[in-house]
DNA sequence: TCTTGGCACTCGGTAGAATTGAGTGCTAAC
DNA sequence: GTTAGCACTCAATTCTACCGAGTGCCAAGA
C-alpha cells in the first residue's frame, strides 16, 4: 500500500536491505521508548547478524543521507522526518486489534441520529481506538441542491430563512430588512423562493426579481443571504475527539499551547487535512504540510466517500513518533465503515 | 457586591482589618506572582505599619484558621480556597481597562449572525479579554413556541423534520420509517404537522393522529422524535473558547490533561455551570463546586439575560490563582453586553 | 498585653564537582 | 567488509556545600 505519490517529489530511493532494517529498528524502538536508539540496541533486536560496530558504520551512512539524527554526540539515533517517511512508506498495513475491531463494529452498529451526531461520535470513537487527537471533517454542501426554502416571520422586522438540501443538511439565515412586512409578504415571498430555489445548488446563480416591492426585496435579501452562507459551510462540519490527548502524547507545554491553538481554528484545520489529501497523502510527517506549529506533529487522513466523491475525511493528529501502523489501521477502518454508512444507507439494527 | 449566598453557608466569619489586609495582601500577591509570600513582603506592601514579626503572628492565626497554608516549613503562605474565597467576597468590584472596554464595545456594536455564531464569537472574544478558558451558554429551548414545521423527502423511506422556533432556532430530525412513503403522503403529515404543532412548546404534549395509514404514523413518528430532542437541546449550544489557554494557565501536565477532558464532556460543563448558577455563586473556587477534577481551577459565571428570565451564561476557567477582579469584570461586562444585544435586540450598525 | 528586634533553625533551591554510563568514532586485525 | 577493542564525549545523576528566604520563639520595650 503506498502511502504517497511520487507526483511532487523525487522516487524514493530505497536503501539497501540492511540499512533498511536498521532504519526501520530505530523507529520502532523509538516510537516505543521515545529515547534515542544505540547502535547495541539494534543489533540485539533487528535480526541481522552483525555486530554494534556495523550497525554504527551505517547509521553514520544514514545520519548522513538524512534519515537520522543525534541529538548530541555520545547520544543514539532519532529519526528524523525524512526517517519517518522512509518507514511509513515501508510499512506493511496493520490490523486493528479485536477488541478494537468489535468496538468499531458495535459502534457502527448502533449509531443513529443526524449526520452531524455521528461524525461527533465517530470523532469520539477514533481518538479513544487511538489515544490520539482526531478530527472528522463533514462534506461539503455545496453541490446538494436545495429541496425545501421557506422564509418564517420572527416578528416583523425578524425573518428567518430555512433551506433544506438533498443532503438532509439544514441551514438558516436571519433576514432583517430595513422595513416592516405583512405576514402575506413573509408568505409569497417564501412561496416565490421556494419556487425559485427548489432544485438548485449553493454554486448555481437565480434569477432574482427586480420589482421594487417588500415582497421582492425580501426575495432578493435571502437568495444574497443564502449564497452569502456558501463560504461559511466548508467549515461548519469539524469534529474535533480528545482534544486531552494532545496533553497526554506531546511534552513539552509550548507544544501542547501551540497545537492546542491550532486546533482551535476549525477552518485551518480543515484546509490542512485539505492540503494532506490534495498533495496525495495519507500520512504527513513534521514539516510535510506547510503549518510550522505542527512541525512536531505527524497528521493521518482518510477520506470518506459518497457515491464515490470525496464527501470529508477522518484524521488523526500525533507526535511524529505516533504509532503508525495502528493509527493509520484505525483510521482506514473508520474511514471504510464511514463511508459504508452513508453509502449503503444504515448498518442500523 | 456580595460574590456569595450565605443560604447554604455558615455566615461568613469576619476577620478582624488586620488579619484582613494581610489575608488580602498575601491572596493578591500570590496571584501576582504565583510564589508563596513571606512575612515580610507583606510587611513591606500593605500599609499597616507593623513589623514583619507581628505579620508572622497573624499569619500563623491565618493558617490555623484554615485561610492560608504553608508548602514546607520555612517558605512563605500560599491562600487556601478559602482564603480566595474570603479575598473573592470583599473585592470591591473592578472596571475593564478602557482597551479592553473598547475591544467589546467594537465587538457587540459589530457581530451579527445567527445566535450561534454570535454566542462562540462571544466566547472567543472572553478568552482573549482574559487569557483565560471561556464558555459560553446558550438558552434552552424548551419554552420556545414552533413557528413551522415541516416533513421534508429527501428519498422514499427518508424523511426530515425541520421545526421553527420563536427564538429563531432551527431543529432537523431524520424520520426513517419502516414502510416506503409517496410524495403526497409526506406533503400531507407535513401539512397535519404544522397545525399540530405550531404554537406548542417542546414541553407541551400534542394529540397525535391514532389511525393507521401512513401518513397518520409519520406524524406520530415526527412528534416523537422531536420530543425525544428535548433533552439534547440543553447540550446544543454550548461554546468553548481559548481553549488553549488551559495549557498557558496551569502548570502540571497532568492538571492540563484533566482540565481538558473535562472541557470535552461538553455536557458536563453545562451543568458545572448550571449548578455553580444554582448555588447563587458567581464564583466557584477549588472545591466548591463538586468536580474533583477541576479542584485546581476557579470557575466565574455571569448569566445572561432574556425578557428578565436567565437564558444561558457566560463563563470563565483558570487557576484558583486566578486575577479575580479583570475576570469577574470582563465576564460581568460581557454577560451584560450579551443581555442587552438579545433583548435591546441589535445594537447593529 | 501587644509589639518588635534578635536569633537560631529549617529546608528548598542552586551551583559546582565528581561520577557514571550509554554511546560514539576510529583503528588495527581478521 | 566485518569486528573487537579502545579512547573519547557528553548528558544525566549524584553528592556536596551553601545560600538565603522565611519561620518560630523569646526576651525586652511600649
Amino acid at each position: 500500500m503506498a502511502r504517497r505519490t511520487d507526483s511532487n517529489l523525487a522516487a524514493p530511493v530505497d536503501l539497501d536491505a540492511r540499512k533498511a532494517t536498521i532504519l526501520e529498528a530505530v523507529v520502532a524502538e523509538h516510537i516505543d521508548t521515545a529515547l534515542p536508539v544505540g547502535s547495541s540496541a539494534v543489533a540485539a533486536s533487528a535480526d541481522l547478524d552483525v555486530s554494534s560496530a556495523t550497525v554504527r558504520s551505517e547509521m553514520v551512512a544514514l545520519e548522513r543521507e538524512g534519515y537520522l539524527a543525534q541529538p548530541h554526540t555520545s547520544a543514539g539515533r532519532v529519526p528524523t522526518d525524512k526517517g519517518y517517511r522512509y518507514f511509513v512508506d515501508h510499512l506493511k498495513s496493520g490490523v486493528l486489534g479485536t477488541a478494537q475491531q468489535l468496538q468499531v463494529r458495535d459502534f457502527f452498529a448502533s449509531v443513529r441520529g443526524e449526520v452531524e451526531d455521528v461524525l461527533e461520535q465517530t470523532s469520539t470513537l477514533l481518538s479513544q481506538l487511538t489515544s490520539y487527537t482526531s478530527v472528522v471533517v463533514g462534506a461539503s454542501h455545496a453541490h446538494a441542491s436545495i429541496l425545501s426554502a421557506q422564509l418564517v416571520n420572527l416578528d416583523p422586522r425578524h425573518h428567518l430563512l430555512v433551506a433544506v438540501f438533498s443532503d438532509g443538511s439544514v441551514i438558516k439565515h436571519s433576514i432583517v430588512p430595513t422595513f416592516e412586512s405583512t405576514h402575506a409578504e413573509v408568505t409569497g415571498a417564501s412561496q416565490q423562493l421556494n419556487a425559485l430555489l427548489i432544485g438548485t445548488s449553493l454554486e448555481s446563480r437565480v434569477q432574482v426579481p427586480s420589482r421594487h416591492d417588500n415582497e421582492a426585496s425580501l426575495v432578493r435579501d435571502a437568495v444574497s443571504a443564502l449564497h452569502a452562507a456558501q463560504p461559511v459551510m466548508e467549515g461548519e462540519h469539524v469534529f474535533i475527539g480528545g482534544s486531552s490527548k494532545v496533553a497526554e502524547v506531546f511534552d513539552g507545554v509550548e507544544t501542547v499551547r501551540k497545537v492546542l491553538a491550532i486546533l482551535e481554528q476549525e477552518l485551518l484545520v480543515v484546509s490542512l487535512v485539505q492540503d494532506i489529501l490534495d498533495q496525495g497523502l495519507s500520512v504527513a510527517i513534521g514539516s510535510e504540510h506547510g503549518y510550522e506549529p505542527l512541525s512536531a506533529c505527524a497528521v493521518i487522513v482518510a477520506p470518506v466517500m459518497i457515491d464515490g466523491a470525496p464527501a470529508g475525511a477522518v484524521g488523526l493528529l500525533g507526535p511524529t513518533r505516533m504509532k503508525y501502523r495502528e493509527a493509520l489501521a484505525a483510521a482506514e477502518v473508520v474511514s471504510r465503515h464511514l463511508t459504508k454508512h452513508f453509502a449503503g444507507d444504515d448498518d442500523r439494527a
